[in-house]
RNA sequence: GGGCGUUUAGCUCAGCUGGUUCAGAGCAUCUGCCUUACAAGCAGAGGGUCGGCGGUUCGAAUCCGUCAACGCCCACCA
């Protein structure tokens, strides 16, 4: 194997992605042991690849490699979802470029040309997902509106239906009418805005009647057209709408208007003066315009008090003719103009800044929604919610972090009915079909339908044709709240062994963006289908931001392409770039630069590797004591750090077991254990050694597998032999964690480090070479004596001798309470030597100071525990100890 | 308007139920090195009165109160 100084992930990553692939080694299916199921966030089939996705996805890979690693049956099962007002708004804009109108298609037309362009476009994300080495069982692949998903949603639509939780009627909804159709509550996002209110006159229709009641605080409004009353309002144009003008009945600014009729402006049409404490005093002058159509509380007040309800606008958000004036003028455009035509006809009593919060479609961020009346269909949720909060709040089910609880039990505690119907065609269609004679009937297929439809009418003669099915699709959510038990077909199966086996699946990845559209509604599908959760643990991933902490869009062009990071610093280098700095739950501030740390490590990983390869192996040498005592420290301190990671990774702490991997490579293996056992140039190693080194490596490799697996496997195959077909990823990391380690034994070598970096220290200040050897006394006995092999060959000392006293021409370490004096003959600088030991004895003398004062308080001796005041001693004495040994130091020195 | 969270070295973050030698890590910075695995590197070093104030305690980054800044979620004030 020719080994180039330089890692090189490009010739390595296709390669093993490849041989995974042929070997199917992602595959999963029901056997004997334990499961371990991730159901992939479906990404939008319409999507490509961002950074969130990146961080999302890697997680789970390191999750289920892990899994796998731990002799799981792991699986990852990957999937698209339909994403009907995306998707359906790409497809639209695609046609209008070929100049093709939606309205110009039948449904059926529409639908060919939506499916041709996913066969095409969808899917590419997954493709994608392939270079980040992502794990997926892809022979499952699914889509939310393949033909096992779909039958599962409408399966699920009619028992709902069914048992009466589904309902159909006029409600206020949120309408986006550029999509034209309506969104849940949870589809529109407000934005705050920068706005006018507008103050209307509203002249008294009987004018002539009006008795000021001369209260204290009443504010009468009259010109030489008569009395008035003002109205505040941010939405102009929407007083075609208006059947009433509301007070409050305890504002006696306004107290004068009961009982009134007033003229709405410009439409000259009267509606009368209602009363009702909604209205609050304080805002504006205490009058509220009541337009019943188009505002929620409106409505609200419209149904108590029985007005009637103007829709003056068209689906598409132009006047309706309803309005009267301004038809079929834009929403927009009508704002601007009738504020003209107000203040034109003296109408417009004022305007002032404003800002008010203005809703938006989520999915067409540019749309300003419309409150509007439309006949919909609900799910009614209160059901659900009883269900699905108790286990996460009890933690069966955990989330992490767990902060997100409380969001999670405020929306399940607030819970409104979810209207899941879309005025689309891009989507499951609702199966609901209405009689000829009136009504409807709700079934899974036409067939059945008929036959419900024939009891209904008592029509036996009715066909199919009579049928009208309804025109709308479901929300794109109400097939996703399913997915963890569609992909194991156990909607449409339940008793399935694959939905036995894999079903309740292990652990969640995804966003706090989408607790409540998908998370929230998979709890509660799970509980409603399964009886039980659809996962045990949720993981919530933090927004990746960029380097000035602003989310990443495609506007700001702040969104590195993922692609092109994978192809400049490797997948592995990029996963674990963005591992290193992703606690659960927090955003990531991304810079590239996080990537070329992962990408310096992989080369790390590399040189150790090439090092070790290029050795000659003999049999003949013996093995150094040297070396006998690094692998027996290097055994404990894996051990250790694979015990350290396991705990770590079940506290879903990933990107701490990840840096802890990457010292144990870095820091304990490459930089000390490979020094102390490498031979001299050109030597050869003794075989003992060189094995355990190799052994060494190969568990290096298996624990950093999940988080880089490319290189990782690149380098487990070359090891040694391996047989075609094996792989890192099913080797087990089992044995590690589970493993017992010596602390005491990890604790003297750490001694040993102190003493050597001190040396070095001396060295570099002395400008004595590395490789000069010198000799150090160690003052008293040796706590480390048993690591003199080692501290001998790294620190390049030619002799540790113990003395009583210290030699004059050495210079001073101390480790712990030990003192070691390093003989530098000439070298040494009296005055220096002397400067640096009063500093450290007027460091200890305080520290000192301190712990007395400690003992010395009764309160702290007699109400501390025992072990902290045993504590508190220790240091007395060790610290007593030193200033003494400094102090006949310094005494050697001032000679 | 409610609720939640954050504030510790230049940056990103650990620091669990208050007490194991004056607070830790990674990155960045500084110094010296092209030493025969690696300059995408090696060997060293510096850097924080733990947001402010007050309290509880023998003892507080850690508990309580309060103020401030930032962030997120929810809500029907036109």
């Amino acid at each position: 194997m020719e080994l180039a100084s330089k890692y090189n992930p490009e010739e390595v990553e296709g390669k093993w992605y490849q041989y995974w692939i042929d070997n199917r080694l992602f595959h999963s299916t029901p056997d004997s042991r334990e499961p371990y199921t991730i159901v992939i966030p479906p990404p939008n089939v319409t999507g490509v690849l961002h950074m969130g996705h990146m961080l999302n996805n890697t997680i789970q890979d390191i999750l289920v490699r892990r899994a796998r690693m731990m002799g799981k049956n792991a699986l990852w099962v990957p999937g698209t979802d339909h994403a009907s007002i995306a998707t359906e708004a790409k497809v639209v804009g695609k046609l209008a470029a070929q100049g093709i109108k939606k309205t110009d298609l039948t449904r059926e037309e529409f639908l060919k040309h939506a499916w041709e362009w996913k066969e095409e476009h969808g899917g590419i994300i997954l493709k994608q997902l392939r270079r980040l080495g992502c794990s997926c069982d892809w022979d499952r692949t699914a889509f939310t509106m393949d033909e096992i998903r779909s039958e599962s949603v409408i399966k699920v639509f009619c028992d709902l239906y069914n048992k009466g939780l589904i309902y159909r009627g006029v409600r206020m909804v949120n309408w986006d009418p550029k999509a034209q159709t309506a969104l849940s509550d949870e589809e529109v996002v407000y934005k705050e805005e920068h706005s006018k209110l507008y103050y209307l006159k509203y002249y008294v229709a009987d004018g002539e009647t009006v008795v000021p009641t001369g209260a204290e605080g009443e504010v009468l409004h009259k010109d030489d057209k008569g009395y008035y009353a003002v109205v505040a309002t941010t939405r102009p144009e929407t007083i075609m709408g208006d059947t009433a003008m509301c007070i409050n009945p305890n504002d006696p600014k306004n107290r004068w208007l009961s009982g009134h009729k007033v003229i709405i402006p410009l439409v000259n049409r009267t509606i009368p003066v209602i009363e009702d404490d909604y209205v609050d005093v304080e805002f504006g002058t205490g009058c509220l315009k009541v337009t019943p159509a188009h505002d929620v509380n409106d409505y609200m007040l419209g149904e108590k008090y029985n007005l009637p309800s103007i829709d003056i606008f068209n689906d598409n958000g132009t006047l309706s003719d309803a309005a009267g004036l301004y038809v079929g003028m834009d929403r927009f455009a009508v704002k601007k103009q009738i504020a003209i035509d107000l203040q034109e006809a003296g109408l417009l009593e004022k305007m002032e800044d404003y800002t008010n919060k203005v809703g938006y479609s989520e999915r067409n961020p540019d749309t300003v929604i419309e409150p509007k009346l439309s006949m919909q269909w609900f799910l009614k949720m209160q059901h659900f919610a009883d269900m699905a909060l108790p286990p996460v709040m009890n933690d069966e089910l955990k989330f992490y972090p767990p902060k997100y609880k409380n969001t999670y039990r405020n929306w399940l505690e607030n819970i409104k009915d979810w209207c899941v119907s879309r005025q689309l065609w891009w989507g499951h269609r609702i199966p609901a079909y209405y009689l000829p004679q009136g009504g409807f009937v709700v079934a899974e297929t036409a067939e059945k339908a008929l036959e419900l439809a024939k009891v209904k009418s008592g029509d036996n003669n009715l066909t199919i044709a009579d049928l009208r099915q309804d025109e709308d699709v479901l929300d794109t959510w109400f097939s996703s709240w399913l997915w963890p038990i569609s992909l194991f077909d156990g909607i449409n199966n339940p008793d399935n062994e694959e939905i036995n086996y894999y079903y309740s699946t292990n652990d969640l990845v995804t966003g706090p963006d989408i607790i409540f559209f998908w998370v929230a509604r998979m709890i509660m599908a799970g509980y409603e289908y399964r009886g039980d959760m659809p996962f045990k643990n949720v993981y919530f991933t933090g927004i990746v931001r960029d380097k000035l902490g602003r989310k990443m869009s495609k506007s700001l062009g702040n969104s590195p392409d993922p692609i092109d990071l994978i192809d400049r610093f490797g997948a592995d280098g990029v996963r674990m770039g963005l591992m290193l700095s992703a606690p659960a739950g927090n955003d990531i501030p991304f810079d590239e630069t996080i990537c070329e740390q992962g990408r310096n490590f992989n080369n790390k990983i590399w040189n150790a590797f090439r090092l070790t390869k290029g050795w000659s192996v003999s049999d003949d040498i013996e093995q150094p004591e040297s070396s006998k005592l690094a692998i027996e420290w290097f055994n404990n301190i894996l051990a250790k750090t694979a015990f350290e990671m396991n705990d770590l990774m079940s506290k879903y702490r990933i990107s701490e077991a990840l840096m802890a991997v990457y010292k144990l490579f870095w820091d304990e293996f490459a930089s000390w254990y490979l020094e102390i056992i490498k031979p001299a140039y050109g030597q050869p190693i003794d075989s003992k050694t060189y094995n355990s080194t190799l052994e060494f490596f190969e568990k290096l490799l298996l624990l950093i597998h999940p988080f880089m697996p490319f290189i990782t496997e690149e380098l487990w195959q070359n090891v040694k032999e391996r047989k075609a077909g094996e792989s890192i990823m099913n080797e087990s990391i089992l044995d590690l964690s589970a493993a017992k380690f010596d602390e005491t034994f990890i604790n003297s070598f750490e001694a040993c480090k102190d003493l050597v970096s001190s040396i070095r220290t001396v060295r570099n200040q002395k400008n004595i070479g590395p490789r000069e050897p010198l000799t150090i006394e160690v003052i008293g006995s040796n706590p480390i004596e048993n690591l003199n092999p080692i501290t001998k060959k790294i620190a390049c000392l030619d002799d540790i001798v113990i003395q009583e006293t210290k030699s004059e021409g050495t210079v001073s370490i101390m480790v712990g309470t030990t003192e070691f004096a390093l003989r530098i003959g000439n070298l040494i600088d009296v005055e220096a030597e002397i400067a640096k030991i009063k500093a450290e004895l007027a460091h200890l003398e305080g520290f000192l100071k301190g712990v007395n004062a400690k003992l010395s308080n009764e309160k702290f001796v007699a109400n501390a525990p025992a072990a902290v005041v045993e504590t508190e001693r220790k240091k007395q004495s060790d610290a007593t100890q030193k200033i003494a040994t400094l102090n006949e130091t310094l005494q050697s020195l001032m000679k």
